[in-house]
DNA sequence: ACATATTTTTAGACAAGTCTAAAAATATTT
DNA sequence: AAATATTTTTAGACTTGTCTAAAAATATGT
């Protein structure tokens, strides 16, 4: 096994880490967001970025940002693909909870082996979402955006199928596993109180609970139309 | 996730390099053949192995040879059963041709999480033998030794069972598979050539085949007592 | 437009790990 | 036992990635 160009952690790190906050905003990427993000400082992601843009996999102007090439968005989105199939594997495969998978994966993501992914993608089925609810990118690079909107955007009435969470935190994924809100679980929306916003829904057709906003503005659902 | 305390990769792979010499010989372990063996200059190992010796991994006389603590032995042998848990699961359940395994779990060897490895070892089913017939630790770090031969020790008229390779080499794998020389085959040794050395066995009761002086005393068998 | 606050970059240092070339210690010959 | 050869260590430099403190650029408020 030889690698036709290998990057390091951290350089991964810091491009699946730009990638990400290029997704979630259309803003220029600044220094001290990457820095946040990576939990370094903001000295530190200066040096890298140069060293990045030397390599072609970002454009960087000096006090304006950087952008991702092609080259830099590829290595991104492999990265990616290569964390969501082991998260993927460790929750179905091995048995750990959703709220574990995270951190074992940001090691397992390094491992460098074109054949070793795309038979741990086959091993697996070739899923299309990780246990979070998060999109696996193809081997193409492509990625199939999903379509889920917020709880807390459903009117009573309406309901939908537990699809993901924004929030990724392991202490919200504990909290919802421990109160069965699962990915999959039907969620029909019954009542929302005008005082203290708490969502009365119906899982499953079956057991009623109350939610929370900070709950319901963090749980992503596929709207059931009917 | 935390880790109790963290050895860098590097670290792990001269605990590992150190481990090997020292089962293969009791004479101390020099800085020369560290370094062959991890593919380094000895100046570089004099420097690491004085790192080592600092953190209490191995004791350490200038100009004398290194010898691992209990401790440096500890994670030596847990870095081995890491490598030949992901081993076997690359060969049973990603189908990787036993020859292509090593150098995946190169890698893999240095992912740290108790929990993954424990878990791993279970759902392969808790193996004894890596796919080259090597043993596999325990997570108390006890490796059973085997009892193996080498093929050339078998006289005429006896037989065995292949069960290992003493060159762990990809040629050398890939020649074995090529003439279906995997583990698990019985071997009837019927005569061996006083002229040139070569070994004619019957494989699995079924095909004859001439082997190498260089073939066999690079495999090992489980005699058959009968 | 000018002063102030914030963000970003530079400068210089540090740690891990590696290298080459030279010096020191050990081993082998004669 | 002295001379030579080999092995091992030191010295000093380099790379990657990080940090702090100070300087420079940009943004904001009046
Ligand atoms: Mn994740
Ligand atoms: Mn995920
Ligand atoms: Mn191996
Ligand atoms: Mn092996």
């Amino acid at each position: 096994m030889y690698f036709c160009f290998m990057y390091s952690f951290t350089e991964e790190n810091y491009l699946k880490a730009i990638y990400k906050l290029q997704e979630q905003s259309n803003l220029a990427i600044n220094t001290n967001a990457i820095a946040s993000v990576i939990q370094t400082k903001a000295a530190s992601v200066t040096d890298m970025v140069k060293k990045l843009s030397e390599k072609k996999l970002l454009k960087y102007e000096k006090y304006k940002g950087v952008e991702l090439t092609q080259l830099g968005k590829k290595i991104a989105i492999d990265t990616v693909r290569k964390h969501r199939l082991w998260e993927t594997f460790l929750h179905k495969k091995l048995n750990f909870a959703w709220d574990e998978v995270h951190d074992i994966a940001e090691q397992l993501e390094h491992i460098h082996s074109h054949e070793l992914i795309d038979k741990l993608d086959e091993f697996l089925g070739f899923p299309s979402h990780d246990p979070h609810g998060d999109p696996i990118p193809g081997r193409n690079g492509v990625i199939q955006q999903n379509n889920f909107i917020l709880l807390s955007e459903l009117m009573i009435g309406e309901a939908g199928i537990i699809s993901g969470v924004v929030n990724h935190s392991a202490i919200f994924l504990k909290h919802l596993e421990k109160n069965d809100l699962v990915l999959g679980k039907k969620l029909l929306v019954q009542e929302i109180s005008a005082f203290d916003q708490l969502v009365k829904v119906l899982i499953d057709d079956k057991l009623q609970q109350q939610l929370s906003s900070e709950v319901v503005r963090n749980i992503l659902v596929k709207k059931l139309t009917e």
